[in-house]
DNA sequence: AAGCTATTGAGAATAGGTCTCAAGTGCAAG
DNA sequence: CTTGCACTTGAGACCTATTCTCAATAGCTT
C-alpha cells in the first residue's frame, strides 16, 4: 500500500477533526501519526505504547478518547476477533469493503476483497428494506493448505509435523 | 422454526455433554431448556434471569460456565453487536450459515441466508489456502425503506417523521 | 447405598475501559 | 505577539462484565 494513501487517510482525519472543531494537540498528532503509519491491526494498549515512542506524554485516557473519534470518522474500524480486548483496523480508508479470514490455530489473518460478495450484500440489503452503511465478513478456518505447501510460516501451523 | 428442530439441537447438546463426560445437573438442564426454547439473541444476564424462572438455584457463575460449553458445541454463537456485553445466538444449529443485518438507528436485527455468498466464501477461502470452519457476516444499515413503507414498527424509525 | 469427582453458589478478584477534576494548551480574535 | 477561554490532558479513582476460589453439594457408576 503506497505511503501516499496513508497520508491521504491522515489528512482526512485531520479534516474530520477540524469539521468537529476539535484541536490537533501534540498527543493527538502522535496517535494519528502512529495509526496512519501502520497496516497492522492493533489493540488500545499497543496504540498507547507505539504512540508513546513518538510522544512520551500520551496517556492511556487520551488513547481511549481518540479511538472513538477514529472509528466515528470511518477511517478505522473496531474488530472483534474473539479475544477479550478489541482490535482496530486502520485499512478501511483505502479498502472500505475488505474482509478477514482468520486461522483458528495460528491466528494468522489475511485480508481480501470481493466485489461479487459486496454486490450480493447490496442486493440482499435492499431486498430486506435496508440501506447499507457498512459490512463486515469474517471467516474462520485453518491454513492447512498453506501448511501442506510449506508456505505458512506461523509456528502452530508446523507444530504437528 | 419447528419446535422439533430446537428439541433436536437440545439433544445434540446433551450428547455433547455426555461425550465430554460432563454431568447433566438440574442447573444445566434449566439453562439448556432456556437456550433451546428461544430464537432470540440473548445476553449472559438475560440467560441468568430466564433460567432462574425454571430453577431458582441457577447462579451467575454457572451461566458463565455453561456459555463456553454451548459455543464450543457449535450450537450457539457468540456475537458482537458493538455493545459492551456479548450476545448469544441460539439459531446456528438450524442455520449454520445465517447472517445478520442490523439497523443503526433502532437496533432491529434481521437474519438472512445466502447460498451464493456462502459459495463465494468457500471459493475465496480455498484460493487463499484455508479450509473454512465458520463465517460471520454482519451488515449495518438503516431500515429507511421499511420506514417509508410504514412497515417498521421500531420507535426510532418513526422519531423524525 | 457408597464413594468418587464433577459441579455448584457466593462473593472476592480481575481487567478492559470510562470518568472526574484540576492543571495545561491550541488557536482565534484583537 | 498577547490574551482568554473552551477544549484537552494525565493520573488515578471508578465501573462493570466476566472469571476465579473454595468449601459444600450432588450426579452417576458400581
Amino acid at each position: 500500500m503506497p505511503v501516499t494513501e496513508k497520508q491521504n487517510a491522515k489528512q482526512k482525519f485531520m479534516d474530520f477533526l477540524a469539521k468537529k472543531q476539535l484541536r490537533i494537540t501534540s498527543q493527538r498528532q502522535a496517535i494519528i501519526d502512529t495509526v496512519f503509519s501502520t497496516e497492522e491491526h492493533f489493540t488500545a494498549e499497543q496504540l498507547l505504547e507505539w504512540s508513546r515512542h513518538r510522544d512520551k506524554s500520551v496517556s492511556r485516557a487520551t488513547v481511549y478518547r481518540t479511538l472513538p473519534l477514529l472509528t466515528e470518522s470511518g477511517l478505522v474500524r473496531e474488530m472483534d476477533f474473539g479475544k477479550d480486548y478489541k482490535f482496530y483496523d486502520p485499512n478501511y480508508a483505502e479498502h472500505p469493503n475488505h474482509n478477514h479470514i482468520i486461522c483458528q490455530d495460528c491466528d494468522k489473518i489475511v485480508e481480501f476483497e470481493s466485489e461479487k460478495i459486496a454486490k450480493l450484500e447490496d442486493e440482499i440489503s435492499h431486498k430486506l428494506g435496508f440501506s447499507i452503511k457498512a459490512q463486515r465478513l469474517q471467516i474462520t478456518g485453518n491454513c492447512e493448505e498453506l501448511k501442506k505447501l510449506g508456505a505458512c510460516r506461523h509456528k502452530s501451523c508446523h507444530e504437528h509435523e
